[in-house]
DNA sequence: CCCCAACCGTGCGCTAGCGTACATGATTGA
DNA sequence: TCAATCATGTACGCTAGCGCACGGTTGGGG
């Protein structure tokens, strides 16, 4: 067991001690660059990814050119569900939409200790649950809420994930997220801003009044973090603490 | 309980035929009666459901009126993935869309047999995969595709699933599993049926060209039936392990 | 320190689908 | 058989967001 990096990917801490320090040597770190691809659509998943900082983007490209964010994941969460799933390849393509640092861990070994059914195998499948949970409600959130209670659910989602109320994000990122024109984010978040709840100049969002801004926000916002929230009940999210089998 | 119903269930015909006997004790015929509701969101799920024919529907209910259709479930899946994921409740209303039957099993014996980790487990996951998949294909197309490709999507998918081309869904379902105006998909349906791909009165519907009707849909029906074909590639899906009258 | 590339603001005509309302045809059960 | 109910057709003004285009601003690298 070599020395590990600074873990604070929340399914890792919860692992009891004894199944990180089986996993532990596998665990590489790697910097989430930005605008980084990590998994393309189609292809093989090399590794399963937990974030310790920052945001990974799941997005799905349709043939006729739209794009959009289906799930983003941070700190709560792993990028690798399918292969948990005894599925192969991605799905989705995968890319970092917030800088930040992830340990990452072979397919290979991640389902060994995966299929040993320990806490790992647990959270995994409690995560995979609240993606399914999450898919649905951005699936409803899309046909009925607007864009401007959309942006700010994703704005709110993201500033849970980072450290401090400002991070580096462009309009046009943000508009990929949504799948609306980047036109169309200008508006939206200047209404954000104009109401106070939020400021922005050249990709760096500060997050000014997070309260309005769950006004702002759709319900769905709630629904989601409620449900990555029961993910870590009862298990303090710390390496020793964990009664579950 | 005795002799089985006959199961048509290509989960549950996939199994080899030790596992199958193991659970078939537990199985029990359900009849599916469009619009009955069989889970209801936020409440405990009590038994995993795999329909033998007909369709379910997995509906979400938005706080402020909106519902749109997450997936539907026909014989090649089963309703109760997220008791399989570790969680005890339904995120979403489950719903009969198309008159049939289904076996159910009571959720502690579906979680003990997919426990032991055989093909029971391995055909669930990768269900759940395609779930996946397919919820994050549904994300993009309810923002990119228009009405009529997406009535056309819809449609296909639920042919595929029914025996014969002519099934009853009324236009006020359709425009719940669309998350739209019940006049839209008069205007919709009503184009299809001018381009001379379907034929319908009241309720009862007949696909009369389904390779025009599949240039009329969008990509999204063709991605998450491939997914769900992969399902059973390989597996003895071979009808003399499963005949079970 | 200045320039240029990245980022943001805005305008305008356009369209899909909405909300609402009302009318007509089909089916069914008393 | 005939209402009562269910299912469908259609119309009309309305709005969010699109596609496109262009101009303005900012900040970091040379």
């Amino acid at each position: 067991m070599g020395s590990l990096p600074i873990l604070r990917n929340k399914i890792l801490r919860s692992l009891p001690a004894a199944e990180l320090a089986r996993i532990g040597s596998y665990l590489e770190p790697v910097p989430l660059v930005v605008g980084k691809i990590y998994a393309e659509e189609g292809e093989p998943l090399t590794h399963a990814y937990f974030p310790n900082t920052g945001l990974m983007s799941l997005i799905n490209h349709l043939q006729d050119g739209g794009s959009i964010e289906v799930a983003a994941v941070g700190q709560e969460g792993l990028v690798g569900v399918n292969a948990f799933l005894g599925v192969a390849t991605s799905p989705v393509q995968v890319i970092a939409q917030i800088e930040g640092e992830a340990v990452r861990m072979p397919v290979r070994h991640f389902l060994a200790e995966s299929a040993l059914g320990g806490a790992l195998h647990h959270l995994v499948a409690r995560y995979t649950s609240a993606l399914l949970t999450s898919s649905g409600q951005t699936i409803a959130c899309n046909r009925f809420h607007n864009l401007e209670a959309r942006c700010a659910r994703l704005l709110l989602a993201t500033h849970d994930r980072v450290s401090g109320d400002t991070f580096r994000l462009t309009q046009d990122f943000l508009s990929v997220m949504l799948g609306v024109r980047r036109a169309g984010v200008t508006v939206a978040a200047g209404a954000l801003q104009k109401a106070g709840f939020i400021s922005y100049t050249h990709s760096r969002i500060t997050i000014v009044d997070r309260a309005g801004l769950e006004t702002a926000a759709c319900e769905c916002y709630e629904v989601v973090r409620e449900e990555l929230d029961g993910m870590f009940e009862g298990t303090a999210a710390s390496p020793q603490v964990t009664a579950v089998k």
